[in-house]
DNA sequence: TATATCTCCTGCGGGC
DNA sequence: TGCCCGCAGGAGATAT
């Protein structure tokens, strides 16, 4: 499932093998993956061809292209199976290939979805707060890996939320990037139980929440990112490493790494919860 | 306005 | 072998 440093593996590849390359034809064979984009995946098409691309860029979990006529990006949103592949024009087609783009010389840049999550959409660029952005991204705070991330604001943000830590975690529009997998993990360094109350968390106890979300991720990144199956990978094609450095996430009846007590899965908002029943107490309500 | 819940989607695995 | 069902979860839509 690709989260932040997902992402930035994808966004990197993008950046060494897709950026300066121009783009022939696009060929879009499911609507639902231009859904985003209203005027359809016939206008996506003939708006890209012919673009050359600029850059890749990244907010959270989602990417972006920019090119040579400015104003306009590509955004791409991975959901939870998507996957930006640049492959040689002769390969065979992988059978959820649902747009491609059919680069210069002779290469493809493919998005393949299997659960069809994800998709693309063309973009006007904004600035907001300082940073030029698409305009479907504008409500999207900054990610911990984002140089102007300010710690502190979003410690404030956290704090006056009045629900639980796990819920304000994974709202992209107070910190970005962060999915199930990365919430569970940092919540488990924190010795925190994704069910406290964000408000009732002090100052210090959130820098330490968010200080782990910064390390997970930065480790991940460090492997390529954490994948499961063959549902996650780079551009080109390959899995990360991260699932096995995993203290939390999946490992339901394992023993914790800190006291050894088996964790325990729990259902959380429509899915799975992983956390340490010694480590990270309940709160006594709720 | 803030928070909670529902919905979309497909492949896999388990149970029968 | 084949069918049914639950599960996985990001994010926008809808409900409270």
């Amino acid at each position: 499932m690709p989260e932040l440093p997902e992402v930035e593996v994808v966004r990197r590849g993008l950046a060494d093998h897709a950026v300066g390359r121009a783009i022939d034809t696009v060929t879009v064979t499911h609507p639902r993956a231009v859904r985003r984009h209203v005027a359809g995946g016939a206008d996506l098409a003939a708006r890209l061809s012919g673009l050359r691309i600029d850059s890749a860029q990244r907010r959270g979990k989602y990417l972006w292209l920019t090119f040579d006529e400015p104003g306009t990006a590509l955004v791409v949103h991975l959901g939870m199976s998507g996957q930006m592949l640049v492959q040689p024009a002769d390969a065979p087609v992988e059978k959820h290939a649902h747009i491609r783009a059919v680069l210069g010389d002779g290469a493809e840049l493919r998005f393949v979805d299997q659960r069809t999550f994800g998709g693309w959409a063309l973009g006007e660029l904004v600035e907001v707060d300082g940073t030029v952005v698409p305009d479907s991204v504008a409500h999207i705070a900054r990610d911990p890996l984002d140089p102007r991330f300010d710690r502190e604001a979003v410690v404030a943000a956290i704090r006056a939320k009045n629900t639980e830590i796990k819920r304000v975690l994974l709202d992209q529009t107070v910190i970005s990037g962060i999915g199930n997998i990365y919430a569970d993990e940092a919540l488990w360094r924190a010795g925190l139980h994704g069910t406290r109350i964000a408000a009732e968390l002090t100052r210090p106890v959130l820098r330490t929440l968010l200080d782990g979300v910064s390390a997970v991720m930065t480790e991940a990144l460090a492997v390529g990112g954490t994948s499961f199956d063959a549902l996650y990978v780079n551009v080109n094609g390959e899995s990360g490493y991260f699932s096995r450095s995993l203290a939390a996430y999946g490992r339901e009846d394992e023993p914790c790494d800190r006291c050894a007590t088996l964790l325990v899965r729990e259902q959380f908002m429509n899915r799975s919860s992983f956390s340490c029943p010694k480590c990270q107490r309940k709160p006594r309500r709720r």
